[in-house]
DNA sequence: CAATGTGAAGTAATTCACAGCG
DNA sequence: CGCTGTGAATTACTTCACATTG
């Protein structure tokens, strides 16, 4: 684990907040839609609805980009597009590998939004000898031996792992010795990489455990606002898991 | 959109943060591995390790569900999987509906970690009638005509959207109306709701942007600590977008 | 005068650091 | 004596509210 320091050390550079990193993806999408539409300028009401935010943490959110913003008007769509695209670094295109190349592997070298962006999938690569060279999306399934190569000849800097879990962290270390700085994980595992390499992770059962969560409490509140009191109700379709285990453990 | 309160009315109720609700599910995979190995206690620093986070972050989720640590010892592995997964609403089952079985929606049926943590896929739903019958992951799909009626049979509150982005706000439209609380949804667009229902979104697209604008500041960086007041070279593979588009609009 | 841009205030999350307990 | 549990300090993020400007 080291001595600290696992995250952004300060690097004095402009520093935008993550939080407002992770939503210019989100107000490109509203613009990019309203560009199609020919729509000329927007105000921060009008895009902060489209994204799904308010306005004032929009407006907030593109003082820490500049002053694009006209007092009075609105904000100019295509102007705006170009600004948070060059930001987020959209202006060039990204070579990216999809690693494992199962069902998930599939859908993701299969989903459009990759190429539209930016991204481009330069290779999928399995570990399964008979897919090699089988065709998925149009491109030949390349042969984790040839992982190496790939990500060098082609200047890949960012990877997708959409392995099986007990698979995913030997593939990180071989991506990141190759030279990937970046990796998209869909493995439901921690990675651990070294400094300087990002990790985003996203994980289909987590999401729904949050979701769980909520949906439990929903159920709880609506019971205990019927019958003050009553014992909690499990929501709808009661019946218990199948190993219906119990605590069993208790410490003293 | 109404009147504010769109979010959590601070519902009296034992209020975990969010930040550590979104954490319980990467603590309860850490721990269920431990469990299979028969580990009978973890300390929190291990626990930290394993999940990723910091231990004093860890042991301040934990404070928020109770006194479930013995001092000077550790956690009890199966009592705090225990704990989490009630907390968490996991020890009942949630049947699930997806609709949309394209690439995704099937490797999403496929995906084996649904199963596994209390959930279930009631039903697969899509709008092409051609699909209609055919099973996938060993289940049946149904047309989307029936939706209505598999969302009250089965008792469905959580649904997962892996349609395009065009038909994803009807559909949860739909969902909502049939009783859909909880929505995971997998098209690239903002949903909108009513109050009292959840929504958290996946978007591949999205992550990559947040990983590309990283990527671009390291050879930001990069450069500038190799040749200071360089131009800022894009990194390998420098190649220009296929619509080589400029600024071309600059306000006054 | 409408709508941006932003200090200041408020809220949430993280981290520190150590008292207290087994 | 080791490790949890937690107040206090810190840092990050959001929201308010309004002066500023085209």
């Amino acid at each position: 684990m080291a001595t600290g320091r696992t995250h952004r050390p300060a690097t004095r550079s402009r520093g935008i907040p993550e939080a407002t990193v992770a939503r210019l993806p989100l107000y490109l999408r509203a613009l990019t839609a309203l560009s199609e539409r020919s729509v000329p300028t927007v105000s921060s009401e009008e895009l902060a609805a489209a994204a799904g935010v308010n306005s004032a943490k929009l407006r907030k959110d593109f003082s820490y980009l500049g002053s694009y913003g006209t007092r009075g008007v609105g904000y100019d769509v295509e102007y705006l597009v170009y600004q948070i695209s060059r930001e987020l670094g959209l202006t060039q295109d990204w070579p990216v590998v999809i690693v494992g190349i199962g069902n998930l592997g599939a859908a993701l070298a299969n989903y459009g939004g990759f190429a539209s962006r930016g991204f481009r999938v330069a290779a999928l690569i399995d570990a399964d000898p008979a897919m090699a060279g089988k065709p998925v999306a149009g491109i030949p399934v390349q042969h984790t031996d040839e992982l190496e190569k790939i990500i060098d000849e082609n200047g890949v800097s960012i990877g997708v792992i959409a392995t099986p879990a007990g698979a995913a962290q030997q593939v990180c270390e071989r991506l990141v010795a190759a030279g990937v700085t970046s990796i998209l994980n869909f493995a439901p595992t921690v990675l651990s990489v070294p400094d300087g390499v990002d990790v985003r992770k996203v994980d289909l059962s987590i999401e729904l455990q949050i979701l769980a969560f909520h949906e439990q409490r929903k159920a709880g509140e609506e019971a205990a606002a019927a019958e003050p009191g009553a014992v909690i109700q499990t929501p709808k379709e009661s019946g218990k898991g199948p190993d219906g285990d119990v605590p069993a453990v208790m410490p003293a």
